[in-house]
RNA sequence: GCCGAUGUGGCGAAAUGGCAGACGCAACGGACUUAAAAUCCGUUUCUCGUAAUUGGGAGUCCCGGUUCGAGUCCGGGCAUCGGCACCA
């Protein structure tokens, strides 16, 4: 093997900075209250999303956002700052559980292992976490704070005069359980039979499942759910003040939905009086179909009703007539997948059910159709179908024939012209709105529909509550037990509750978790037994940035003190910079909002919203430009990378590689690129001798800076610092390189310039900063610098470039004084000689002077 | 269909409304070397012109607008990517 030359010895001084960081706790961040806690400093709290350890080991991917957050954490500690900058693991999930079932090693033997491997690939690329604060979701001493966390949240309800979370104690109703934040309901879940359990909507892409893609049906069971949706309004207010990318504020809302419009109920016409034609309402009182508008300004176009399939009121309202077609349809659709069913490239379909309702604007009897295109998941299962002005209602209309009468007309548009029209416009066919438009329609048909009693003003979200329960055995268990048919707590001394130890880790395929297998563990007393599902891997998630303040602590999940320190301080507070990958818009994002509300409003914590600053940084992709992956063999490992490059390199060219946000590929050729800069900066200060040592360069000396030399040595203090506080560290590291091109191949290089930009340097290098710092003989550890500060005077040039442009078009540029006037700068630039033969013989009309800059002159 | 992002050399990219392409990669040329690697120096948007230099023209997805001046602002398209999707 031909050993590759290093171009600088990283191999030898990353590994030693690396220890001395470690056994001087270089990084350590101090709570209040403890020794050598300053509490003068103002506080930064910059976080990453913490990985979950896979067996794979890191991926080039994670550094990405965690040499982002390192470069800020350093930058700030320089800045002064008491910095809190952790890591941890988010260990519970499936894949360690599938290998357990695979190789019968227990999950938490993976576990250990593999967070073992991804620490030791961090600590290699030399992040400045404090590892004193590591936490592992899967530590008993740590899910005992999770268990206790979903007792609050249990123990609560959602106040809806306040709107805000109460302990259960305030509720005054009679059926608590019913009104509980974790509650239990037999629903319609997303199961997956190859992953034995079932999903929550946000864990389904595509009616597949996130993790593995595997099929998800529709399948009533009896789980627990969190009720995220009372929180709805108040997780959509709360985005307005995030500083978080406008994209990602749109997911999320996106997500949420929030329709506001009507529920009308609509009579159901007696089947006893079908043959007569009169409408006169003779009318069943026994059922109303209920259903949600956001265009009950329409109400009077509503010329059918549709419900949807699985909706209970299709017995009642099937005449005898139709059952048979009612039956066969039913099972048809019962058959089909949710994506076959929402396939929208198919055509529409439906039966009638022989039934008819009353319109309550016009007292018209319309048919009742069932058809798969009304979800019986949103608003009531059931519509008013008004084709004259819904794209879906007029496709549905014209394929079986049912009457379409327009009742807004489109401005400039015949009334026939305007079937189809979706916009604002002016009622019409609707005698008590009448040439109205869509607002003061909307406004008046609600006050008569609810003056009338024949409906409500209704918001409707789109976001279901949280299926919260998982048929796994790698999860935390319930801390709650059931006893004749009830679900009650744990009381907070008998956490953390464990998992059973288990032989078979394998999901039953019934739906029955595996903790069912262990009877003793389930068995809580003589008739009392214990829940046998385990929380979603979210759930350790959920609170994981409130552990770091504290994490230690074993009487509360964090400490008040800590807490208030690391999360509140002034406005708005909590974490002050959070990044990490997109993928989470609507997942832990969303929900780790919503807990941290619960514990807001239960006076947990200080402030109501976890996450202030949040940026995500881009997908890297593979050097041919596809995704990374195994299958195209295109997958770069960090550990191969930092073997031939150093963890310098890799950090650099992570940064280096384009806009964090942005999507970019990986390209080694730029890491070599990057890792020449690197030697460039070594060789600026080091030389070879003739025994291939490196050592101190002679042309390294205590002189002052020339003027050049202190005006470049400014632009980079100004632009190194302006970037990282924007987050735009590939322009900060071109600039670097500017700086060390201009003193390379010089004879006398002043000291006074190196040691500035060593401190410059080390966020980004912190090893290769260091060691120059040391050779450099430099007072103290470069840790302990002051972050340098640039003074504009330096930087002001006495000449500036003048550019003249004729009629905008660049024709010349000069050297003027910085002092020259506006009038000096007009007559240099009229009398100059390609600006006279530019304009020809035309006539000046104007002249535009922008001071220092440029002159233009325009002619015709 | 709806929501969001993006569109600049061979490539990654840069540019408070004021010199388009900083910095890096690749390519080409040169220095050093017996040679190579490494290193250092130079050229490198396209096009026309020239023996060469000095030059001329065009150019930031397309069409229009505002402006003395537009990659940047406004209007309308197109394309690519991401999310949601029969949500009433």
């Amino acid at each position: 093997m031909n050993e590759r030359r290093k171009p600088y010895p990283f191999d030898r001084l990353e590994p030693k900075w690396q220890a001395i960081w470690d056994e001087t706790r270089a990084f350590h961040a101090t709570n209040p209250g403890e020794e050598n806690f300053d509490p003068n400093r103002p506080k930064f709290y910059v976080l990453d999303m913490f990985p979950y350890p896979s067996g794979a080991g890191l991926h080039v991917g994670h550094p990405e956002g965690y040499t982002a957050t390192d470069i800020v954490a350093r930058y700030k500690r320089l800045n002064g700052f008491n910095v809190l900058h952790p890591m941890g693991w988010d260990a519970f999930g499936l894949p360690a559980e599938q290998y357990a079932i695979k190789t019968g090693q227990h999950p938490a033997v993976t576990t250990r292992e593999n967070v073992a491997k991804f620490k030791t690939q961090l600590k290699r690329i030399g992040f400045s976490y404090d590892w004193e604060r590591e936490i592992n979701t899967t530590d008993p001493a740590y899910y005992k704070w999770t268990q206790w966390i979903f007792l609050q949240i249990y123990n609560s309800w959602f106040n809806p005069d306040t709107k805000k979370a109460e302990p259960i104690s305030t509720y005054r109703g009679d059926d608590a359980d019913s009104v509980r934040l974790a509650y239990v309901a037999e629903v319609a879940v997303n199961w997956c039979q190859e992953l034995g359990t079932v999903l929550a909507n946000e864990e389904v892409i595509d009616g597949k499942s996130e993790v593995g893609g595997f099929p998800v049906v529709r399948r009533p069971m009896r789980q627990w759910m969190l009720r995220i949706t009372a929180f709805a309004d108040r997780l959509l207010d709360g985005l307005d003040d995030l500083d978080w990318p406008l994209s990602l504020k749109a997911l999320q809302r996106n997500w949420i939905s929030r329709s506001e419009g009507a529920e009308i109920e609509f009579p159901v016409a007696d089947r006893r009086s079908e043959d007569t034609r009169n409408e006169s309402a003779v009318i069943d009182r026994r059922y109303n179909i209920r259903v949600f508008t956001t265009r009950p300004d329409t109400l009077y176009g509503a010329t059918y009703m549709v419900l949807a399939p699985e909706n209970p009121l299709v017995d009642q309202i099937t005449t005898s007539e139709h059952r048979n077609a009612v039956a066969d349809y039913r099972s048809q659709i019962a058959a089909k997948s949710d994506l076959e069913r929402t396939d929208l490239a198919k055509e529409k379909t439906g039966v009638f059910t022989g039934g008819f309702a009353i319109n309550p604007v016009n007292n018209e009897r319309i048919p009742i159709w069932i058809a798969d295109y009304v979800l019986m998941g949103y608003g009531t299962g059931a519509i008013m179908g008004v084709p004259a002005h819904d794209t879906r209602d007029l496709e549905f209309a014209r394929r079986f024939d049912l009457a379409v009468v327009p009742v807004v007309q489109a401005p400039g548009k015949t009334t026939e012209e305007s079937i189809g029209y979706l916009e604002v416009g002016t009622a019409i066919n609707s005698p008590l709105l009448n040439g109205l438009a869509r607002e003061a329609a909307t406004a008046k048909i609600i006050d008569w529909i609810e003056e009338n009693g024949h409906g409500r003003r209704d918001i409707r979200y789109k976001l279901r509550d949280w299926l919260f329960s998982r048929q796994r055995y790698w999860g935390e268990p319930f801390p709650i037990v059931w006893a004749n048919g009830k679900h009650q707590a744990l009381s907070e001394t008998e956490l953390p509750l464990e998992p059973p130890a288990l032989e078979d880790f394998k999901p039953t395929g019934t739906g029955e978790p595996p903790l069912a297998k262990a009877k003793d563990w389930i068995r809580y007393s003589e008739n009392a037994s214990r829940e046998t599902n385990t929380m979603p891997q979210w759930a350790g998630s959920c609170w994981y940035y409130l552990r770091f303040c504290d994490p230690q602590n074993d009487r509360r999940f964090t400490g008040e003190e800590p807490e208030r320190y690391w999360m509140g301080g002034e406005q708005p507070g909590g974490v002050d910079l959070y990044i990490g990958g997109v993928e989470h818009a609507v997942l832990h994002l969303l929900y780790a909002r919503f807990w941290h509300k619960v514990l807001f409003d239960l006076g947990q914590v200080s402030k109501p919203e976890p996450f202030q600053r949040l940026v995500n940084q881009g997908m890297i992709l593979g050097e041919d430009n596809r995704k990374m992956s195994k299958r195209w063999g295109n997958v770069i490992d960090p550990l191969d990378v930092i073997e031939i490059y150093g963890a310098d390199a890799f950090r650099c060219y992570e940064m280096f590689m384009g806009p964090l946000e942005q999507m970019k590929p990986w390209s080694m050729k730029g890491v070599e690129g990057v890792s020449r800069f690197l030697a460039r900066v070594w060789r600026l200060m080091m030389t070879e001798n003739q025994a291939g040592e490196w050592e101190f360069a002679a042309a390294v000396q205590e002189v002052e800076p020339t003027k050049a030399q202190q005006k470049i040595t400014h632009a980079t203090i100004k632009k190194v610092t302006e970037d990282i506080e924007g987050l735009a560290f590939n322009t900060a590291i071109s600039q670097m390189m500017i700086f060390v091109n201009a003193f390379t191949n010089l004879e006398v290089i002043p000291i006074s310039a190196m040691r500035t930009f060593l401190v410059l340097l080390n966020p980004f290098a912190p090893h290769i900063s260091s060691e120059l710092w040391q050779q450099l003989k430099s007072p103290g550890e470069i840790t302990g610098q002051r972050w340098p500060t640039y003074d504009e005077q330096v930087l002001v040039e006495d000449e500036v470039d003048i550019v003249l442009q004729v009629n905008g078009k660049v024709r010349d540029r000069i050297k003027a004084p910085l002092a020259a006037t506006n009038a000096d700068l007009e007559t240099a630039a009229l009398a100059n000689e390609k600006v006279r033969k530019a304009l020809g013989g035309q006539t000046v009309r104007k002249v535009v002077v922008v001071p220092k800059k440029l002159v233009n002159v325009v002619a015709a």
